[in-house]
DNA sequence: GCCAACGTTGGC
DNA sequence: GCCAACGTTGGC
């Protein structure tokens, strides 16, 4: 079982939501690296829940892959803002997956302590200039992370 | 709100 | 194929 980090701004999708939603097409992502990382991903993989463009910045909860190699359904949508015209139903260009809410860690883990914690090269997130949206988390770097939450 | 980083687009 | 212009991300 492998592990994720994917970003989402609380404002625009929180884990509050996914706690309320249960599950979710995570939809809208754009850029072909993290697209990559999203089709490899696995039925029962984690990821954990980053809230990006708040105060403070953090992880602050676990997902689980539910279901995987869903066709965004927005890139077809001329209403959406994540409406690709150059995409079609025959040759979709945007894949993603569905999450599953596992859990809300009782104290997040902010950006400024994954900083302390890891190197930029353990955990890309705290990378400067990071704008990627799906990474992996390498197995050590996960099992750190969920013992941070735990303390 | 600012701006550095960086991915994408399009002219050549 | 290069690279300047432009748009977006995301921390601060």
């Amino acid at each position: 079982m492998a592990y994720w980090l994917m970003k989402s701004e609380p404002d625009v999708y929180s884990i509050k939501d996914l706690e309320r939603d249960r599950t979710e097409i995570w939809d809208g992502v754009r850029n072909y690296q993290a697209r990559n990382f999203l089709t490899s991903m696995a039925l029962g993989d984690k990821a954990f829940f980053y809230h990006s463009n708040t105060k403070p910045p953090g992880i602050v909860g676990l997902m689980e892959i539910v279901e995987t190699n869903v066709v965004d359904p927005s890139q077809f949508d001329s209403a959406s803002k994540y409406y690709d015209p150059k995409s079609s139903t025959e040759k979709p260009r945007w894949y993603t997956v569905t999450v599953g809410y596992l859990e809300t860690f009782r104290t997040g883990i902010t950006l400024d302590d994954l900083r302390e914690a890891f190197t930029p090269d353990e955990l890309w997130v705290v990378r400067r200039g990071n704008r990627l949206s799906v990474m992996p988390v390498d197995g050590a770097v996960a099992e750190k992370l969920l013992n941070i939450t735990q303390t």
